[in-house]
DNA sequence: AATGAATGAGTGTTCATTCAT
DNA sequence: CATGAATGAACACTCATTCAT
């Protein structure tokens, strides 16, 4: 029993310490990118000994990966709830759309160094990591896709090649994440000019109905 | 006079190493990254001793951005004459763009993995190449307001927020470029369904005229 | 707490190491001056690590300025007590002269490599540390030159430029240390041959009543 | 004949370059020592190529050592005619060590730089370099010696260790070179302040008669 | 003979990793 | 479990030397 007492004592002390380096790791990386802060960087950030990293991660690729593991796992919950229904008439269509891209762009927002963090050092740590953040963007493209192919069928939304398209939802909200054109109280505004472009174009106003 | 015929065969001999080094650099950089090489790398590629690197540059980072000076002074001719006209009616106006994307698309596809590059290792660098790539897409977002804004005027264009618009053109054609869209054949179709998109969005076709 | 001795334990362990490397920089130093060994040199003696080095010292400069830092404060309370009182007779002043005399020659032949490796490589390592050298020949100088004073105004002495004695007492201290006239069994008669030139000169024993 | 005509012309070239460079050598190693300057630092202060030294001498050593054999020998021809005379009465003794002294002072005065840089890197260059400047200092204290055990033959000059009182006037040599103590148009003074000394020492006036 | 571009062995220095405490 | 001193492989960079011109 005390032998038990201990080991959940150790358990509760290891697991805290890695918390605490999970934590600096994300301010340092988010501060001053993946490639420049040596792992003695983050155990000074974290308050802690060099070799304390060594009993809770291997390398620095490992404690950036599941940093961002854990970002995406918190995210990935919120997106699926924004993005849950899909509507079947043409004005339920673009009020669903400014209420998932808001609720998705808040998620994003209130995350968003972390987001950026993975857009832009993941793709130069390693093919891997590469890859990875590519399945996620194309996995964003492929949700856009089914919904654009089902709005196309329904006919709500104009025949279009949607792998082309949805890709270019996706460009088009990874950059104004980077630029942060949905900051401040600008989030409103900004869904509904996307939503706007998205759905009009910026085409002559007196070609539409 | 004698010496300096030595001098111009001197200066021409340290010309080609140096177009050996950044030639090499460049295949490296593309291939593995930036942050991946070292030094050594870069001269063992283009088949040099180690010390000559340092008679032409004295760090990676100063290779590295020269090479991109050069593609993007490269570049930089071909955009502004694929986006030298104005155009002044709606007619007009839709055909210009398609001429325009599709120099810019063919330009960005023929210096592709370069241009990868500069956007992808580009901003991990550090603070001062990040900004300079930000200024970069800037610069082409303030190009694409300044064509947004003159067509709002003219009524040819939809009164729109052309700031985010125009952030959001850039992010649509950047994904483009990373994703691939417009390699092999498939340039004409891209084009026409961007531009397609830009101009009528995805909403449904029986809202317009 | 077992942290304060865990604490204890690192800073005896690191003070053990630093010791190592000045024993070994010192022997190393002594053997073969100041410049021709490298870093690896110093560690290899001492046998530690190369980065140990640059745990403790971070250049061969610092730790050739530790090492005589250490040197000249060992020998400074020496020879401050070899120095301490001002005879006032005629009869005293020689006896105590070589009293003293003994005394530093004793102290310096103890110390006589490391002293000698201070006046050969200390001025030509950098014009600092050429101005220290200089800085302590001349304290030795003004050291003199305050006896010599003394010892004129008492009548002690031959009026002269003590400015220019002293300088003379120093260079003749300096060179019989290099030239290891006080080794051996010599001292007692070196003591006494100097002291005798530097109260009666070489000069006719015939002009002294 | 015109091929003996260009050998001339070629060999003054050479011996024109060589010239340059040595006196190049002089005054870099003169200005920031032996081991500082680099052989690159050389060629550029002589206005030549970088592979012009290598016709001419093979190492930093080998010019140094050329630059310092031409200022001994340029000393030695002086020297010889400074001390050329013994002389035989006390009278006489004091007046010639007057006029050798200053012939000396001057002598190393115009060198003094040359002299410095001599006795200052030499003993740090390598064994061989240390024993050529402890022979040169060891032949001026035979010289000396020779002086002092004829005076004390004769009687001129009270009965000392003349091995230690001959290396005591080289050390005060030295020692008033390296303090620049007859500079400015203090030569006068300072060379009768030195021969008082070491005539008479700094003892008691009152003893002589 | 003079040159200066090219060279690569040699060296200083960093930093991920180990391990005794 | 946590620590931080010690480590040495890895790397950036220098500079004496070579050699084609």
């Amino acid at each position: 029993m005390a032998s038990s007492y201990r080991q959940q004592v150790d358990e509760e002390r290891k697991a805290r310490t890695r918390a605490l380096l999970l934590d600096a790791a994300r301010r340092v990386f988010v501060h001053r990118g993946y490639h420049a802060p040596k792992i003695a960087d983050l155990v000074a950030e974290a308050g802690l000994g060099q070799g304390t990293f060594y009993r809770h991660f291997s390398t620095k690729r490992e404690i950036f990966e599941t940093l961002l593991d854990e970002v995406l796992a918190g995210l990935a919950e919120g997106f699926h709830e924004a993005f849950a229904t899909l509507p079947t008439t043409a004005a339920e269509y673009r009020d669903a759309s400014v209420r998932s891209v808001t609720a998705a762009a808040q998620l994003l927002r209130e995350h968003r160094a972390e987001v950026l963090l993975f857009l832009k050092e993941g793709p130069t740590i390693d093919a891997a990591f590469e890859a990875r953040v590519a399945e996620v963007l194309d996995s964003f493209a492929e949700l856009a896709r089914g919904f654009l192919d089902h709005a196309i069928r329904q006919g709500i939304a104009r025949p279009c090649d949607s792998g082309i398209v949805s890709q270019c939802l996706v460009g088009l909200g990874v950059r104004l994440i980077e630029r942060g054109l949905a900051e401040g109280n600008d989030l409103a505004r900004t869904v509904s000019e996307i939503v706007g472009f998205a759905f009009e174009g910026f085409g002559p106003a007196d070609r539409r109905g």
